[in-house]
DNA sequence: CTTGACAATGCAACCGGTTGCGTGTACAAT
DNA sequence: ATTGTACACGCAACCGGTTGCATTGTCAAG
C-alpha cells in the first residue's frame, strides 16, 4: 500500500502538500493538485483511514453493541428496524456503524465500555435498557457522546434517550381490550429483567387496577420474545379454566404468533373466544390468519432520531443531553373483538 | 484521556513498559505490572484502539456493506440473518463489524473500495453479487482478504465465495411443482440486475424446458422484493386468462405474502386453484394463512462460513481462496397442492 | 572474582496521516 | 529599485500506541 509519502516524494512535493490535496480544506495550486492527484491515481493511493482517525481523534463511525440477551433476536422485526434507522442516518452523514456483540447483559456492558473507552467510535447509541445509575455515571464520565434507546430508570437530566412511552401504550392497549369487554387479561413479556418489560406490566398492572380489577399473577407470563415463549404461556394459562384469560397482550409480534398457533391448536377460535394483540407491527403481522392487532412501534425513526441528535452533539463537540418521547399507534386488525359472553 | 505515556509517567516506567504490560507478550515482573495496572485503573487509562490500530496493522473489524438497491430489503429475512451469522462469528473471535451503506449498485462498489482502500477493516465480507470480472480483478488488486456471497458470473479460481446454488434449488422448486401436476408456473423474481434473481431465473426457465414446457414471457416478473411487488405481479399475471399461472414461484417470501393477498382478494383458493412458493423460510411462512411451503435458504449459516475463512486467512495473512456450495431445503407446507384439473 | 546467560526494562524509530507556523516567490504598489 | 503582501508550500511536531534492539541488573557457574 503506497503511503502518502510515496506519492509526495513521486511527485516532487512535501507529505503535507499531499495531505492537503486530499484534505481539500487548503489552497494548492491547480497544478500541483492535478500533479498530486495523477501520481495518487497511477500509484493507486488511498488515505488510511485508521491513520487519518487517530490524527483528527474522530473515526466516523457510530456504534452500537447488539444484546444477545435472549434468542430470535434476530427474528424479531426489532433488529433490523434498529439497523434501518441507524444505517439511514450515519449513511447521509457519511458515517459508519460499528457493530458489537454480547452474550449477556453483563457482557453487554462490557462490550459497550470496551469500545467506549477505547475510542474506536466517536458517539454510540445504547440500547441496553437495563442501565442502573452506576453504569450511566460511569458512561457519562467516559465523556463520549451516547444516546439512550429508552428512557432509564432513574431521571437523568445530563443524559439524552428517545423513549416509545413503554408504560402509558402497553395501558392504552389495555384499555382498547377492556372497552371490547374483556376483563380476564394476559400480559406476555419478553425477558423480565429487560427494562421494557418492566415498563410494560407496570402499564399493564396500572390500567388493570383502574378497570377495578386485581390481575392474577397467572396472567402475568414471560416468552423471551420467542415464538415458542408465547405458545408455552398460552399451555401454562389454559389451565386456569374458567378463569383463562379472553385476551392476551405480548410484548412483540413473535410472541403473539406463538400465542395464536397454541390457540388454534386448542381449537379456539380467535376472536370469538380469545382476543391477541402483539406488538411492533411487523410484516407478518399483516399476513397472518387473523391478520394480527399489534401496537407500532417506530423503531426505526427512533433510532434515526437517536442517530441525528448523536451526530449533531458529536459535531458539536458536546455530550447530548435531548429527551424525546415517541408516540406509538394500535393497528386494530382482526385478531381482536369483543369479550365472549360469559 | 490519559494516554500511556501518562501511565507511565506516573508509575515512574517507560511507555514501553505500559505497552507491554497491556499486551500481554512480553515478561513484565509482577511487581511493575501491578503498579502499572494500578495506576492505568487509577487514572482511568485504556489503550486507545485506533492508535493500535495504526501501528499493528490491524483492525479486528470486518466490513460489510448493505446495499439499498431494493425497499424492504430490512423487512426481508435476508439481511437479520446474514447479520446474525456475522455477528455470532465475529464477536467469538473478538472482532467486530463495520457496516457500511449504500444506495444503489455503483454507490455500493464505490463504498466497497472505499473501505477497502482506506483500510478500515482487516477483511470484508461482500453480499453483492453483481459484480463482473473487472470489479473482482480491482478487489483482489488491493490485497485485502474478503469473500463473495455467491458465486461470481465468470470463473475466479482465486477468489473465496460461498453459494447456495440458486439456480439447480429454483430448478427444484419448478421440479416439485411440476410433479404436482403444474404446467403454467410463474416465477417472480427480485431485482433483475440482481444476479440471485438471474440464476433462480436460469434454473426456472431450464426446468420449464426440460419439461417440454415453453414459458411465457409474461409468466416472469420481478417484484423487487418487496410484499406490494408480488401482489402486483398477480395482478398483471391475472389478465391471461386461461394462461395465467397455476402455480407461482417468488424469490422471497416477502413476495411470496404479497402473492397470497392478491390471490385473496381475487377470492382464488390456495391451494386448491392456484399453489405458492416463497423462498427463505422466514419467521411468517409458517404463520400466514395458508402457510407457506418456501425454500429454505442458509443464510445464517452461509455468512458464519464465510466469516470464519476470511478470519481464517487473515490470520494467515493470505487471500482466502475457499469455494463453497451450500445445500438448501424445500419446506413444504400448506401453499401447495396438486394443480387444478383443466 | 570473572564471565556468561538470562530476565526485565529503557530507547527510539515507526505506523500514516494532520496542521500550526515559517519561508520563499511573485506580483502589485510606492 | 524597494517594500508590502498574499499565496503556495515546506518543516517538524504530533496523534497514541508497538517492537527490535540495546542496556542494566541478577544470579549461577567456572
Amino acid at each position: 500500500m503506497p503511503t502518502i509519502r510515496d506519492v509526495a516524494h513521486q511527485a516532487g512535493v512535501h507529505p503535507s502538500t499531499v495531505s492537503r490535496v486530499f484534505s481539500g480544506k487548503s489552497k494548492i495550486s491547480e497544478a500541483t493538485r492535478t500533479r498530486v492527484l495523477e501520481t495518487a491515481e497511477q500509484l493507486g493511493f488511498q488515505p488510511n483511514a485508521i491513520a487519518r482517525s487517530l490524527s483528527m481523534q474522530q473515526t466516523r463511525t457510530i456504534a452500537i453493541v447488539v444484546p444477545h440477551i435472549f434468542q430470535g433476536f434476530f427474528q424479531d422485526d426489532y433488529f433490523p428496524q434498529v439497523m434501518q434507522g441507524l444505517l439511514q442516518v450515519a449513511y447521509k452523514h457519511d458515517y459508519r456503524i460499528l457493530v458489537g456483540g454480547s452474550s449477556g447483559h453483563a457482557d453487554e456492558i462490557t462490550q459497550l465500555f470496551d469500545i467506549v473507552g477505547s475510542r474506536q467510535a466517536d458517539g454510540i447509541v445504547v440500547l441496553s435498557n437495563r442501565l442502573d445509575v452506576d453504569v450511566i455515571g460511569a458512561l457519562h464520565n467516559q465523556d463520549l457522546p451516547f444516546v439512550l434507546m429508552g428512557k432509564p430508570l432513574e431521571n437523568h437530566d445530563d443524559v439524552a434517550w428517545v423513549d416509545s412511552q413503554d408504560a402509558y401504550y402497553s395501558g392504552e392497549v389495555v384499555r382498547y381490550l377492556q372497552q371490547l369487554g374483556h376483563r380476564r387479561i394476559a400480559y406476555v413479556g419478553g425477558d423480565p429483567d429487560v427494562l421494557v418489560s418492566k415498563e410494560r406490566l407496570l402499564g399493564y398492572v396500572r390500567a388493570m387496577k383502574q378497570a377495578g380489577i386485581e390481575p392474577l399473577p397467572e396472567w402475568i407470563d414471560y416468552g423471551f420474545f420467542a415464538e415458542d415463549g408465547g405458545y408455552q404461556a398460552v399451555q401454562r394459562m389454559s389451565k386456569l379454566d374458567q378463569l383463562a384469560p379472553t385476551a392476551y397482550y405480548a410484548a412483540n409480534d413473535l410472541m403473539a404468533l406463538g400465542i395464536i398457533r397454541a390457540l388454534k391448536q386448542r381449537n379456539i377460535r380467535i376472536p370469538e373466544q380469545v382476543s391477541v394483540v402483539g406488538t411492533n407491527n411487523s410484516v407478518a403481522a399483516a399476513h397472518v390468519h387473523p391478520t394480527l392487532t399489534t401496537l407500532e412501534v417506530p423503531y426505526a425513526d427512533m433510532i434515526a432520531q437517536a442517530a441525528s441528535l448523536l451526530l449533531h452533539s458529536i459535531h458539536q463537540g458536546e455530550m447530548p443531553t435531548v429527551q424525546k418521547s415517541i408516540d406509538c399507534r394500535l393497528v386494530v386488525r382482526e385478531s381482536t373483538g369483543p369479550a365472549p359472553s360469559e
